[in-house]
DNA sequence: AGTTCATCTTGACAACGTTTAGATTAGGTC
DNA sequence: GACCTAATCTAAACGTTGTCAAGATGAACT
């Protein structure tokens, strides 16, 4: 059967670009179901193909994993990118920066817990391997260094200081999105005071708040 | 068959203590073949039981899970417990708990997978749910009262630092758990002064090692 | 037109979580 | 001591999963 899509056209394959579908269609599982239901068999099922049909695409299902999880550090990249205004002052930049990181993460947990069950299995691999991350920390270093907190001869102190604010982004990330702080919330007024009361606790967050 | 282990003694049904049991085979089998090798059915094969054993003591395999990140969050507890030296200065204390916490994370990976792949299945849910971590977070609580940074009238504060501890201490504990950061850490001279660096930059442990 | 090769399907396998029905035995009752 | 009840364990099965081998299909090139 030819099946040449009105929009994106003719396929290169026999059965189009599955590639990309079974991507997509796996975006679609993730957000329907839930990370819990992503199992290979269920991309396929939703992309219309064989439980086989995959392999000819992905060695298995952990590189199928990835290639979602690289989609979603894309994503997160761009988003990240899009809240942090360049004409705003460096300080603002990195806080708008790590704001967006906990909201993207609020605002596709399913993508999120992909994109790091991924990172936990490829544990005890040489750095290379987590390329996916790459461009989102280059991001966050660039607005670092012109933030001038550290100065660029300090490399070393540079590249700690990403990683902590890293650190911190991640861990807040995952506590608000497995608890539910509800009391605190309210006490505090809402959410946003929430986030930026924990923020401003955590390091350069903090210093970028007391100064900004 | 009558099984009466000469250490522990008869046990109270007529199989022993297969609860105990099972959840020390899951420890074992955490160890030896890592999270992803956790099975009901190894952890029923590794206590010499049927795979439907394990029903009668937990209502599912989420149920087991839970039960052994709740062990492993009590050894955490112990741990950070045990590093704190109560005669010590309040902010070494605070610094000590931090850097127990990701200790522990480093040199149990698979338990603390465990424990984290738990709290996130319990998304969603009342923080009553999550009560593993209260015990070791209640310590951190007080250590950092006595530290005197946030003052006892603001209970709030009081919170939200703590929290954000909490946040720096997972965060980092994952960030190292599956990365390597071999150059920066060879530049800087070892495992230790570059856990402290990234330590130096996280909000009140940053506190703790400028002021103590 | 015919060959080649990537692509997809079919059918199978072992392992998993879970349920049902039946065997075993401990603890309390007569 | 015999008996009953209820808890505990086993055996067998079901549906699902990841994965592979064998065969069918069709696109691209000669």
């Amino acid at each position: 059967m030819k099946l040449t899509c009105p929009i994106t056209g003719p396929k290169p394959y026999h059965h189009g670009d599955l590639r990309r579908a079974l991507l997509e269609a796996a975006s679609r599982v993730l957000e329907r179901d839930g990370p819990n239901a992503l199992s290979l068999r269920a991309v396929a099922r939703e992309a219309g193909v064989s439980p086989a049909a995959p392999y000819h695409h992905f060695k298995d299902k952990s590189e199928l994993m990835l290639a979602i999880s690289e989609e979603g550090f894309d994503q997160l990249y761009n988003f990240m990118r899009q809240s942090a205004d360049p004409d705003a002052p460096p300080m603002e930049r990195v806080a708008a920066i790590g704001v967006a990181y906990v909201e993207f993460a609020k605002a596709h947990p399913s993508i999120y817990r992909v994109m790091y069950d991924c990172s936990r299995d490829l544990e005890a691999l040489p750095d290379k391997a987590h390329k996916a991350e790459d461009g989102a920390f280059s991001l966050l270093k660039k607005a670092m260094i012109d933030m001038g907190v550290v100065g660029p001869e300090q490399e070393v102190d540079l590249e700690l200081a990403c990683i902590a604010a890293w650190c911190a982004a991640h861990g807040l990330a995952e506590m608000v999105g497995f608890r539910q702080f509800d009391s605190l919330k309210t006490k505090m007024g809402g959410e946003k005071a929430f986030l930026a009361g924990v923020l401003s606790h955590l390091g350069m967050f903090g210093q970028a708040r007391k100064r900004g």
